[in-house]
DNA sequence: TTACATGCAAATGCTTTGCAGTACT
DNA sequence: AGTACTGCAAAGCATTTGCATGTAA
């Protein structure tokens, strides 16, 4: 309980009713992916109730300021991940769903040159998946 | 000049004024990605004229025929690209623009066990650069 | 009490769609 | 002739924003 308050403070953010909420649902177990909505939905099924443009605020606060990470695959929606660590993704399309890959089950064993001027800022890889 | 309307034609397109301008444009030279804006903005430079609405048809119809793919890294934007091949991308954040990865400079030399139930699609990477 | 956060409704911006007119085959 | 394509304006939809109200420090 405490803890979460931490977490929100040790990221320089308010601990308000709002993100509370969001948090510990969040970050309570396993890693998860969301979008804006889908937290929308889970928070009323919880009898709570947070605007849908707050979501966004505080989903986007997050990730601004390193709490999550924002995943783009879909050109519909935005999905949100607790897991900042450089990691990658099955994108499974018939569902629209997300899947962490387990970092040590993927190894590059050859990476191009970086254009100079420019620096490497992080690696996406998705893996999208069809069902059989 | 021929060789564009058998393009159409082989992949079962019916080779109409404005599909051979966008053609013509887009498989003139190396291999492109654009915008449907970039793309339209494009064809008025050039005296052509080309309602927004009919570049996304096309686009669409391009992409679902197999003749290009349509790549989602930006939240706000999809980008089209003339090559089909699997390939990767450098994604400059700053200026909002893909780079083909040379295929041969990226190599993967271990892959997750795919989920039963489920055959692999593509695989999407994405370097994404920031200026250093 | 002052700066920041919330919540609603309205605005935004890319993309899609309905439909009437036009062009391929 | 019949089917497919184009073009415009309108609709759709996820996300953002303006602003008045509420809350944390």
């Amino acid at each position: 309980m405490e803890n979460y308050l931490d977490l929100l403070k040790k990221h320089g953010l308010r601990p308000t009713k709002q993100r509370l909420i969001i948090v510990k649902l969040l970050f309570k177990g396993k890693d998860r992916h969301v979008t804006a909505n889908e937290l929308y939905l889970e928070i009323k099924k919880n009898k709570d109730s947070i605007s849908l443009a707050t979501i966004y605020n505080v989903l986007n606060d997050f990730v601004r300021f390193g709490l999550m990470s924002k995943i783009i695959v879909d050109k519909d929606v935005a999905y949100f991940d607790t897991n900042t660590s450089n990691h990658y993704h099955f994108y499974i399309e018939d569902q629209k769903k997300l899947m962490d890959i387990e970092t040590n089950s993927v190894h590059i064993a050859k990476l191009p040159k970086i254009p100079s001027n420019y620096k490497l800022k992080n690696i996406d890889i998705f893996l999208t998946l069809k069902n059989k």
